[in-house]
DNA sequence: TGCGCCATGTAAGTAGTTACATGATTAG
DNA sequence: CTAATCATGTAACTACTTACATGGCGCA
């Protein structure tokens, strides 16, 4: 079994609830985004072969006049994930950086156009922050679900890097002003 | 050109002295591995190409019997950074978190469970944080130079966020005990 | 003599994105 | 009428990792 990260996210996102695959692409970007995405070409292909494991079926679905194929979770595919969730195999994380990489290399360009990197991501990072929070009082709708504290705490962490990168951004134009860290 | 990263990657490394490819692989574990890493399948064939297009220049060299090449960045390499670093085009920063997945869904477990990953997670930060720490200790040595200041802050950025994880997961554990977010 | 490090490299496979194609429905 | 959104999908490409092969050196 190939790809097995995208499909353990659909059955994730299929214990929520039963939906389709456009649905889960709407809800990865607003929910998982901030430390999981993905794309249609991963996503289809990983929705058909779940299907043929047996760990998903499917129903075609008509609201109106469109059609839709929804998607839920077997009793089977509640046991991979289980499985999943419960293995203690390594769990890695990739990080990569652009723009920490450009100011690695900083001492090649003039502080100026460094600091100009740090004030535009300070800037998008502050607009990373107002979203989380906002997005922090919109699920607290959800505040009933058994999903709910899970959500919350996945949220809480986006919302504790992006204020210490805002801290950290702060310092470094800081220090580049002055020419040594403080 | 493909794999721009890889060779701006070694571009910037080479700004800081000449080296071997087997140097930059332990200089980017070193240094920018909490930002940016490289494996040996990209860094080889990287090489090779950017000495075809004159970016960097090889010299075969002997320390005692063992034969290494040491690569040096030429004038149109120096040139071809400056204009990545100074270039604006959007610096992407892809993050894949596996443990936040699967705390997103961690409704499907017991918390028992989810408390177990926290405590993993938080006794690795430590260890990370302890690594950091002492990596800002000895990058004193490089006081002198012209990178230093960028050094200590991409570090310090590392610094940040893994104290803000620590946070996280301290306040994590606790929700998951009382079964609520405080 | 055998382990671990220095040092370079490649093949095969996995993962992921991009850009597009298709077509229906809805809101302005 | 048309632009946006809903909805599904694929081909081609790019990026990246893994696992291995090779061989010398130093040292216990």
């Amino acid at each position: 079994m190939k790809n097995q990260k995208t499909k353990f996210v659909i059955l994730g996102l299929l214990t929520i609830e039963p939906m389709s695959g456009y649905e889960m692409k709407s809800m990865i970007a607003k929910s998982t985004g901030h430390f999981w995405s993905e794309s249609n070409g991963q996503l289809y292909p990983a929705l058909k072969s779940l299907e043929k494991e047996k760990l998903i079926s499917v129903k075609k679905e008509l609201n109106g006049k469109k059609a839709s194929f929804v998607y839920s979770i077997t009793q089977e595919g509640q046991k991979a994930l289980e499985q999943w969730l419960e293995s203690d195999f390594e769990c890695k994380s990739i990080e990569r950086d652009e723009e920490l990489l450009k100011l690695f290399f900083g001492k090649n360009v003039t502080p100026v156009i460094a600091i100009s990197w740090l004030k535009k991501r300070q800037q998008r990072i502050k607009e990373k922050l107002t979203q989380f929070l906002s997005t922090e009082k919109e699920i607290e709708e959800y505040a009933k679900s058994p999903h709910y504290l899970y959500w919350v705490l996945s949220l809480k962490n986006g919302i504790a890097h992006t204020k210490a990168e805002l801290g950290w951004c702060q310092e470094c134009i800081r220090a580049l002003t002055k020419g040594r860290v403080s």
